[in-house]
DNA sequence: GCCAACGTTGGC
DNA sequence: GCCAACGTTGGC
């Protein structure tokens, strides 16, 4: 999952310990959210539009399901005028915090790794806020992040 | 700040 | 249902 740190960073996440994830508004995210994602996974945890852009640690789904009523909330920033009780359509999750990586993975550090190249995030024009991943790209990533260097 | 990529909106 | 216009994202 993706976030500005400006807005919101792994730090953040440590501090708080658990954060809901509200305010996606893509119908392709919010499927991924919504479907791809079970209670006790773990999730990588992405600052986009960073100095630099990467990796910075990992967290785990600790609620799975919730509405977001950021939606129904016309004082949100987040409202969203078509949602309503019976059909919310913005679903979100709560994520805990786990671990900030010892060693950042940078978005360079990403590219230049063959094994990575089938990362969505990696892909040209992907703007998605959430992302599915393998297992097999999952681990490589817990290594590098984990490696001190 | 630029710009490519993509999603959404709304006129027709 | 098409598609131009517009807004947003995010790397650089």
């Amino acid at each position: 999952m993706k976030s500005e740190p400006d807005v919101y960073s792994i730090d953040d996440l440590r501090r708080d310990g658990t954060t809901k994830w509200e305010g996606v508004r893509n119908y392709q995210a919010r499927n991924f959210m919504r479907d791809a994602m079970a209670l006790a996974d773990k999730v990588l945890f992405y600052h986009s539009n960073a100095k630099p852009s990467g990796i910075a640690g990992v967290g785990v789904i600790s609620k799975q399901g919730l509405v977001d009523i950021t939606a129904l909330d016309p004082s949100s920033e987040f409202f969203d005028p078509k949602a309503t009780q019976e059909n919310p359509i913005w679903m979100t999750v709560e994520v805990a915090f786990v671990e900030k990586f010892p060693h950042f993975v940078s978005l360079q550090e990403l590219k230049s790794l063959p094994a990575l190249s089938g990362l969505r995030i990696l892909q040209k024009g992907s703007r998605l806020s959430i992302t599915p991943l393998t297992k097999k790209e999952f681990e490589i990533i817990i290594q590098l992040g984990n490696n001190q260097s």
